[in-house]
DNA sequence: GCTGGTGACTAACTCGTATTAGGTGCTCCG
DNA sequence: CGGAGCACCTAATACGAGTTAGTCACCAGC
């Protein structure tokens, strides 16, 4: 059973195509009669009649989707929140969102391009050089790195302002001595520094010394490692903040095994708010990034990009919000 | 800038659109001279020519795309490794893995199919009815559900086998009275249910009382719900299996919370293998699922629905292991 | 009775590619 | 010397929708 096309439509209405292309697009000014009208959306209902995309979208110019290029990292509630509103919010706004996995490992997006002509391209982390090539000669538009600031439609992420955000509150926790736990994954620098950056701008502000920094990656001897780093120090580190949730459970974990009571000795403010950090025993005090705000300035950027008109005159940037539990 | 188009090429080159077609699809049997194949090819890339997606899936009657619709589940690593695995093998063969996510709150599948068009579509959950009409209307196989058994060619995923193998190890670790940690979330029951089935199945089979079954939500209380009607019951529950690491992690807490030790007098044993598994303290024994395996049997079915030759000859299915930790 | 306008519709073309059904000119063969 | 056979290439069409430039019937007005 073959699908239906716009002429099987029509000739079942006894019409042409082109009137059932007219009824189907809305559009009143061709002077289509109200019978006639309702005789094509019967009959298109009766056969379940949907436009071929590749026909439309060949005629068009346009395929009305966005494709958004995933890095491969580790679990995140906040990029997860994200992928879901962008799909709702361009869902809303007439655009498909679709996800492919771009990595050294995947196929290069580049690749993709033959079978799927996006209208414009969002890349969560940098895209490679070729790939930028391909989407220039392409003529699709993209933004990449849409989670950290760089290009001013951007910067509805204040990376910054949660550095900021974790040692304001470590210090108004009596914390006079940070320190900061960062990753050595290359991906995750793109979010490390920029967070790592607002926390020292926040020491300097309220006074204290600079963050003592370790990096780890995610195995229970880095943040072994991590935690002696501080200990060692003389100048007696009492609060840490994370890089994220899943670093502050892995030190939070050799801190139990050190014998370091969280949070007497040591406070502890994560970021990310998985539902794991609530779970835990102490549980993770950690700072929420409400996503929603930023999806629309993101959702805003690509429409702007394809000429569309946006739906949100005002744009409220990215809020970010501390949790107190109990490590901190 | 516009894109170029195999005309452009061709004028460039001065041969017919026709040639240039041939040539770029490798077509050796219609005679092309090596010195026009070559010109063509070099003109092709001098102007950076992509062949149009929408004309060509148009003309074809395929467009090489294979759409993998995702439910909202929490976070999941034999999930994530899935979506990576899917878009490198069908990536291998030739078909582009796009991911969209669908569910209550998200788009329905039936309104993405006017902007994409699917040879395929692999559903990690189930498909809601509407979505499975819309499929059929336009003709498009799926396969749902591909996470847990069913069809024949979903059999890759043995969820049962994992729940006994949950049972088996807490048993031969010399436990006698087991609880099972379910899932309250109804998404979740696809895979709750089998691996729950499987762990009777041990228990009969090693000869021991079926498991006391508490399902919580991700909340530290309903952790803490669980563990007292474990602890209440009169055979004195000696050995908890957790539907997922999330699951028993939380279970963790509330133990630590309840004074209860881990895994002295309750030994503990997740499924997933989250990196935070090996993370905590204790560590958590779990169960790693290697989907590569499974992922290869995917691919096949997907491949033979649509007719296309399978890679692979010999398929093997999911593999498992107990990955030994010190809740256990 | 002829023009001009309007309401209701459609023929024919277009998008960019793949494919079918030829066309050249050349050599080989009887 | 008149095909047959080959190597090499191209004109024309189809895919399914959107769009332009009409056509046709009907009525009002002078």
């Amino acid at each position: 059973m073959k699908r239906a096309t716009s002429v099987d439509v029509a000739r079942e209405a006894g019409v042409s195509q082109t009137t059932v292309s007219f009824v189907l697009n809305g559009r009143s000014d061709m002077g289509i009669s109200e019978s006639t009208r309702s005789q094509v959306l019967e009959v298109a209902k009766r056969l379940g009649y949907v436009p071929s995309a590749s026909a439309r979208s060949l005629k068009r110019g346009r395929s009305n989707i966005v494709l958004c290029a995933l890095p491969t990292l580790p679990v995140a509630r906040a990029l997860e929140e994200l992928k879901e509103d962008l799909s709702l919010q361009l869902g809303a706004a007439g655009f498909a969102c679709v996800f492919v996995y771009t990595g050294a490992l995947s196929t290069p997006l580049a690749d993709l391009l033959q079978f799927l002509q996006p209208d414009a391209v969002l890349a969560v982390g940098d895209l490679a050089e070729t790939d930028r090539q391909a989407l220039d000669l392409s003529a699709i538009p993209f933004i990449d790195g849409i989670l950290s600031p760089r290009g001013p439609e951007a910067s509805a992420f204040r990376q910054e302002a949660i550095g900021d955000l974790q040692v304001s509150m470590l210090v108004a926790a009596g914390r006079d001595r940070i320190g900061y736990a960062g990753l050595s994954d290359p991906v995750e620098q793109r979010f490390y520094l920029p967070r790592l950056d607002g926390a020292r701008q926040a020491c300097g502000r309220l006074g204290i010394a600079p963050p003592l920094v370790a990096t780890l990656d995610y195995t229970r001897e880095s943040a072994q490692a991590a935690l002696d780093v501080w200990r060692a120090d003389e100048s007696g580190i009492n609060g840490v903040a994370a890089f994220n949730d899943l670093a502050a459970l892995a030190i939070l974990a050799a801190c139990r095994v050190a014998g370091v009571a969280v949070p007497d000795d040591m406070a502890l403010v994560g970021v990310d708010d998985l539902e794991l950090a609530a779970l835990t025993s102490p549980a993770l005090s950690t700072i929420r990034i409400d996503v929603a705000g930023a999806t629309a300035t993101i959702v805003d950027a690509t429409l702007s990009l394809l000429g569309a008109p946006s739906a949100h005159p005002s744009r409220p940037a990215s809020t970010i919000r501390f949790v107190q539990r109990e490590s901190s």
